[in-house]
DNA sequence: ACTAATAATAGTAACGATTACTATTATTAT
DNA sequence: ATAATAATAGTAATCGTTACTATTATTAGT
């Protein structure tokens, strides 16, 4: 039985409407400006509740630390490896299941994609440079 | 400038020719059999600078410690849920990166795809018990 | 072959990210 | 109000992996 707690709700607070899938190093440095004395351990223990309510989604990074998406359902990331940014890919799931399931005899459920490169902005900034 | 080693290539041997996706732990202890004083330090050392030349690929699991493969190219692998067997997918990634490109402004590089479900094994046997 | 230079090793310590523990505090149902 | 119990802060412990250090093994040049 789940009981209220307003470091949970700064946690949801502080991670929906952003896109830049935060660290949880990241989300406790930002949580400590309101609440002062929360703890590394409220962090990783909400982030890991909510995402196992399915209300956010623990994305790994090939690069670091584990990031945290406010959008719960398991979708395509974009890792750029000149600034680490992670961005959410548009991309139809279903079509990337179909691939996979091709030809294999066992049941796929899900898949994580990690696409990797050059972000629009850094790839830009490149281009710039010539 | 590298030099040869007896553990680098009892290593490589242990390795090659295997599709389970072996974890250091597991290529330590058996390599433990041959070479009793062989060290976590040295099969990490080791498995890390095959990496680095390409000639071993690292799999980073969803579900546990970073599996090492002798496929040297990054392709798509299946993790099953129930006995935690990592297998080779043989996708064509071509269609994985070109349809995360879509629509994507950046650069994709690369695709790391991790697939997950039941694998033909244990898909077999839980429709055996029907 | 001998020697010098240095890569690789075993063993151990340290690391970063995350999880677990514990006594205390806050929330909720009655 | 009270009792039951989630949730907390603070801290310790864990896991997988990397870094350090003194010693050993391999190689290049004589």
């Amino acid at each position: 039985m789940i009981k209220h707690s307003k470091q949970r709700d700064a946690i949801i607070e502080r991670l929906s409407d952003r896109t830049d899938h935060p660290t949880a190093e990241t989300l406790y440095q930002e949580l400590k400006e309101e609440l002062p004395n929360i703890s590394m351990g409220t962090v990783y223990r909400n982030l890991n509740q909510l995402a196992s309510l399915n209300k956010i989604l623990i994305v790994r990074s090939p690069f670091g630390p584990d990031r945290y998406d406010p959008i719960p359902n398991q979708h395509p990331h974009f890792f750029c490896t000149n600034c680490f940014a992670v961005l959410d890919l548009d991309v139809d799931k279903n079509r990337l299941l179909a691939t996979g399931q091709e030809g294999f005899k066992g049941e796929i459920q899900d898949c994580i994609s990690s696409y990797y490169g050059l972000c629009p902005d850094c790839l830009e900034k490149l281009k710039l440079k010539h």
